[in-house]
DNA sequence: ATGAGTGCAAAGGCTTTGCATTAGG
DNA sequence: CCTAATGCAAAGCCTTTGCACTCAT
């Protein structure tokens, strides 16, 4: 989710904000974190991350993940491999899926169009309710496989 | 995924097929495996369909979703727990969503109306295309909390 | 007979935790 | 100052693997 210069300030105050409402810090290590994840073109795994950005300890790493994930800075994306993979939180962004490469389990965004994204809300509020489920948000990802790896 | 009576020779008969045609067995504990799977509501996980199922072992029951799941008989199903959960494949039952409740973990199967689905599926095409994904199929998921847990 | 499948136990590998130290507010 | 955060190492926990035995075809 690479983003304009413009919107970065906003980001790591909006993250600092959150943070401190669950009465964290927003510290340089957690700061990293997230410009790591800024930076990125989509979901990165934790070697991954520990790899972009410097001066990150592994168990910290975890435990900042965890902190970010519960403050609503960073979600947590489930793909199928072993490694977990995170991404900026989407009030952080904006509301996206993911294009999941069945073969080398890359992740890259992109967006539906409204119309369908709408459409698509309305009759999964409309199926939730249905079974007494109170429907806090969708999750839509496309399996398949990259540019690259067919 | 509870089945009519009818159709559980049906289910049966195509595992059989299908681990065939890779070359495998449908023993006893293949047969309970389905079983068991038939007789959820949705995706279970492991240490569940241990329980439900007996003489299961754990490790052979991990090489059979491996074989399962190669051979297209059941899908592993991710969620965002620390066991995964199986089910048996859309090829064997039909196309649906999961009901994920974030509180409990528990999982619940439900379809969306073929008018939708079939739009979203066309949208997911293009999507896919304007990137160069080749998509082989989608995952719509709705997380939220549980009639039991609200 | 012959290779797939099974069971038990041990090992792997991502993630979490204990604890002493450091630093942010 | 005082609590959150950090680093290092060790432990946890789901899952996988080695190996000898059994079973299906």
């Amino acid at each position: 989710m690479s983003m304009l210069t413009d919107d970065l300030d906003a980001i790591h105050s909006q993250a600092a904000e959150l943070l401190r409402d669950g009465g964290h810090r927003y510290t340089a290590a957690r700061r990293r974190i997230v410009a790591a994840l800024i930076g990125a073109e989509g979901p990165i795994t934790i070697p991954q991350l520990l790899t972009i950005a410097d001066h990150l300890v592994q168990s910290s790493t975890y435990r900042n993940l965890s902190v970010l994930e519960e403050a609503g800075v960073v979600a947590r994306v489930i793909t199928r491999e072993d490694h977990a993979r995170y991404e900026l939180d989407e009030r952080l962004t904006r509301h996206h899926h993911h294009l999941i490469c069945t073969d080398c389990g890359e992740v890259l965004d992109f967006e539906l169009s409204p119309s369908l994204e709408a459409s698509l809300d309305q009759e999964l509020q409309r199926a939730g309710q249905a079974v007494m489920f109170r429907i806090e948000h969708h999750r839509l990802d496309l399996l398949g496989t990259c540019m690259g790896c067919s």
